[in-house]
DNA sequence: GTTGCGCCC
DNA sequence: GTAGTGGGCGCAACC
């Protein structure tokens, strides 16, 4: 019959190790109270994913109980040399023991003996009693207590991962010595981390290799005599009584005074519902998550005692969903909603402009949840009546994906109250999962799952056919959006954004839903064509390459081209990356007069075009209508801009006239019709002399001057009335574009292709000359250390963690982050502002234009010939006048057939 | 799935 | 002294 296992875990070993294997992290875990849980996270994921999966009929963890113990009495130095714990770590001992005995497992510390001396005990009395014991810790010295049926596993890669150490395991690593001679080895050599001394001059090698030939320190000393006199006899002579010390300092103890019996150690495994406490109050997001994937959840709540509010986890009574699955032919027995719904939506394609719904649910708590796949009944009158009608309110996530999916199918969703996406994206802008389960779990909310648990990722991605299953996940969800909104609107008024959401953010979802509605037509024929001219010059310029290479290779390949230029050819590597020589183009144009070069970037260029914009574009134009519909993620971006894709619409080629060609492409869908693009000049400078109240920049702007001429004369110390010279001005240009991101003299230097000293010197004198900027800037670095976050104009808000990171890049990251979000995000306010009033505007003067794209800083439209002259009026004015800045907003307009006409 | 590169504002 | 301008998306190659 197998024998019981124990298990024995040396608590402060592994404590230490679990702090310092993660103490780059240290200031990234933290609690909301302030807690440090980074030892706490990594000794969590050991008893997840070492002990449990173990299993042991019984287990141990044992801790110090104090500085002091009976060694300490014997050499004061003991451990004397051991830096002070962090206060870090200190404050995480409580909670560890707190734990580990919600995780099953017997807790013990004994005055005046240290962790080991309890194991060493411990694993005696279970190995006599008939156990199989195994010691988990970090700290070699224990293998001293290895034997027939004990093991000792030393944890390696922090405390992921440990090392089985049997007899045959000691036998190979002390070259033959049994684990109790590892004391007299230990005795000889001594421990610089614990602070004996062993014997003056005797390393580990000597040492294995006397107690190998001697038995034991006291078989070496009894034969001592018999040694040659040369120098080691004179220090072993010396040493003697060190090393008699020493070895009775590294000796464990099998016979302390321990006050359990063997009984009292029964793994019984975790307690769920006092982990699930425990994770929350420690903000043990994942754990959280894990446990509620695992079926898990959460009991009643506490009282909320000590009245904090907003973040509490949310009371999610389990009592089951009242699900209503129902067909069309359901459809007279819908229950009567009346006042708040939820609504849930499934595709069958992420791509919303495309997926066909197979399966929804509405409902509410007091009706029950109406639940089922039939398309019919989604689309049915009655249903319909339900989504069009603007009385009763609706719980969604992702407003917008569900706008466009009902759109399609002739119905306008209506009464949209609360989007959780949003909401959640705005209380903080990390929590901005697409996935439900993911976010609400975020929101402290573990009763709905993540769509990948319950339908599975990349090929194994199916609908569940069992109707339990697929009907229980999404009524979940339903009951997820009636229970998030409440606590979401409190923290949103918290920080003052309930506006933000309600004027803005919302309102925005449905002016985005119907620009992705129109989509923008894009001419295949012309992109078509593009691309066989392209196929074309690729072709002559890989000959020629392959030419002056001397064979085939793929260029595409940074790696082959590397090989090419910087073995084969010879040339000297400018910079590498972390696998290979560096082949991008600034490393390339350093080599302009390589003639291979030239060819290379050419045909890197073309072949960008090629494969991301006309096959690219081609492969995204919806074949009943010509058009693409992109999608505007509106909860992504950390700064509060949009970001676009499928087609990404925001990275039209601009810059270099092959690629702008590409806009040659986008067209009016109705003929006669314009294209319009409009767009702000210098935004982002006009808020930083807005936001920062720095006067020299506001009367430039105010003066309607070239910002970067007057930045120009400043910096180089020019008359008012200089000419200024082209080179200058782009200089001046990257210092104003530097200054936005946070720039150092290295990157200004590096940009402007001066050296790191004139950069010093052109950064100092523009803070002299803008010294409100400057001022600002170091403000609102110091609010960001002080609060945590930083807020635009319109009070969105980001935060910063990082801000105050030991590490100076993390650091310095956050700094320069903190400095940019409020330009580059209040930026994004204002052109949110002016898309709700342009397409209010359009709206209210019955006009046909419409709004087709965003591109941070312009808006696009297409507009019928009679509606051009007031467009270029109208929607200047309306953007201009967003908000309301100490500097006035500058917008031009511009039109023509194309996009690219339009410039 | 990650990396290198390159496109946009 | 550190590394060295912010925010995005998508392609091809490579693992």
């Amino acid at each position: 019959m197998a024998r019981p296992t124990l298990l024995l875990i040396d608590g402060n070993s592994l404590a230490f190790r679990a702090f310092y294997a993660m103490i780059n992290q240290v200031d990234r875990f933290v609690n909301s109270e302030g807690l440090h849980t980074n030892a706490l996270v990594a000794f969590n994921n050991f008893l997840d994913g070492i002990v449990e999966p173990f299993n042991p009929d019984s287990a141990l963890v044992a801790w110090d109980a104090g500085k002091t113990t009976f060694r300490t009495g014997k050499l004061d130095s003991y451990k004397g040399n051991r830096d002070k714990t962090p206060t870090e770590l200190t404050e995480q001992f409580p909670y560890l023991r707190e734990m580990v005995t919600l995780h099953g497992i017997y807790s013990y510390e004994l005055p005046n003996y240290e962790a080991d001396d309890i194991i060493g005990t411990t694993a005696k009395e279970g190995q006599a009693a008939g156990y199989d014991v195994t010691i988990v810790t970090g700290d070699r010295d224990m293998l001293q207590l290895v034997d027939e049926h004990v093991e000792v596993w030393i944890t390696k890669k922090g405390v992921s991962e440990v090392e089985h150490n049997d007899l045959a395991m000691v036998a190979e690593k002390y070259d033959g010595l049994t684990p109790a001679q590892i004391v007299d080895v230990k005795g000889l050599q001594g421990d610089t981390s614990d602070n004996y001394p062993g014997v003056a001059g005797i390393g580990p090698k000597t040492a294995i290799k006397l107690i190998k030939e001697y038995g034991s320190i006291q078989g070496l000393y009894d034969h001592i005599d018999e040694l040659k006199a040369n120098k080691q006899k004179e220090k072993l002579v010396n040493g003697k009584e060190d090393a008699l010390m020493s070895r009775d300092l590294a000796r464990i103890r099998t016979d302390a005074p321990v006050t359990f019996t063997l009984e009292d150690l029964k793994y019984t495994g975790p307690d769920y519902q006092g982990l699930i406490k425990f994770y929350q109050k420690l903000d043990f997001r994942q754990q959280l998550a894990k446990l509620a994937n695992q079926g898990h959840v959460a009991g009643q709540p506490e009282p909320d005692v000590d009245g904090a509010s907003g973040n509490q986890p949310q009371a999610n009574a389990q009592k089951p969903i009242n699900l209503k699955p129902m067909l069309l032919e359901d459809v007279a027995n819908l229950p009567n909603f009346e006042d708040e719904i939820s609504v849930y939506i499934e595709l069958d394609d992420k791509d919303y402009h495309l997926g066909v719904p197979v399966g929804f649910v509405l409902g509410n708590e007091t009706d029950g949840y109406v639940v089922s796949r039939d398309l019919d009944l989604l689309l049915s009158e009655p249903v319909k009546q339900i989504l069009e009608n603007s009385d009763i309110a609706k719980h969604v996530f992702d407003a917008k994906s569900i706008f466009v999916v009902l759109e399609r199918y002739g119905i306008a969703l209506a009464g949209v109250n609360d989007d959780v996406l949003l909401m959640s994206y705005l209380v903080d802008t990390n929590d901005n999962s697409n996935d439900l389960g993911a976010l609400a779990q975020q929101n402290d909310y573990f009763d709905v799952q993540t769509d990948e648990s319950v339908y599975g990722k990349g090929a194994k991605y199916a609908i569940p056919e069992d109707d339990d299953v697929f009907f229980n996940h999404l009524g979940q969800k339903a009951r997820a959006l009636n229970m998030l909104p409440a606590q979401l609107l409190s923290q949103l008024e918290e920080r003052e954004q309930t506006d933000l959401y309600k004027t803005m953010e919302l309102p925005l979802s449905f002016v985005l839903a119907d620009m992705e509605i129109n989509g923008i037509k894009v001419d295949s024929q012309q992109l078509l064509a593009m691309g066989t001219e392209l196929t074309n010059c690729l072709h002559e310029l890989e000959q020629s390459i392959y030419a002056e290479a001397g064979h085939e290779f793929n260029i595409q390949s940074p790696k082959q081209l590397g090989v090419v230029l910087f073995e084969e050819m010879g040339y000297k590597p400018i910079k590498k990356t972390k696998t290979g020589y560096s082949t991008s183009v600034d490393v390339l144009e350093q080599m302009q007069d390589v003639p291979i070069v030239a060819d290379i970037l050419e045909y890197r260029k073309l072949s960008k075009i090629k494969a991301t914009y006309v096959d690219g574009l081609l492969r995204v134009i919806h074949g009943t209508d010509s058009k693409v519909h992109t999608h505007y993620i509106q909860t992504l971006a950390q700064t509060g801009r949009l970001s676009s894709t499928d087609p990404n619409l925001q990275n039209i080629p601009a810059r270099t006239e092959e690629g702008r060609s590409i806009r040659k492409a986008f067209v009016p869908s109705e003929p006669d019709w314009y294209i319009v693009s409009s767009d702000y000049s210098q935004i982002e400078l006009r808020v930083l002399a807005h936001i920062s109240g720095d006067k020299n920049m506001q009367a430039a702007f105010n003066a309607d001057e070239d910002i970067h001429a007057d930045t120009a004369r400043r910096i180089f110390h020019l008359d008012d009335d200089a000419e200024i010279d082209p080179n200058m001005r782009r200089k001046a240009k990257a210092v104003n574009f530097g200054i936005v991101y946070g720039i150092s003299d290295f990157g200004l230097a590096n940009n402007i292709g001066v050296s790191r000293k004139e950069a010093k010197e052109i950064i100092d004198t523009y803070f002299q000359e803008y010294p409100g900027i400057k001022q600002w800037s170091d403000n609102i670095i110091e609010f960001a250390r002080e609060h945590g976050y930083v807020e635009t104009l319109a009070h969105r808000r980001r935060y910063l963690p990082d801000i105050h990171a030991k590490n100076f890049n993390v650091r310095s990251f956050a700094e320069r982050t903190a400095m940019n979000t409020p330009i580059q995000g209040s930026a994004a306010d204002i052109i949110k502002i002016a898309m709700l009033h342009v397409q209010q505007a359009l709206k209210d003067a019955g006009m046909q234009t419409r709004m087709l794209l965003q591109v941070h800083d312009e808006l696009i439209f297409e507009v019928p010939e009679n509606e051009l002259e007031q467009v270029h009026t109208m929607i200047p004015k309306i953007m201009d006048s967003a908000m309301q800045l100490d500097v006035p907003l500058k917008v031009s307009t511009h039109e023509g057939k194309s996009w690219y006409e339009a410039k």
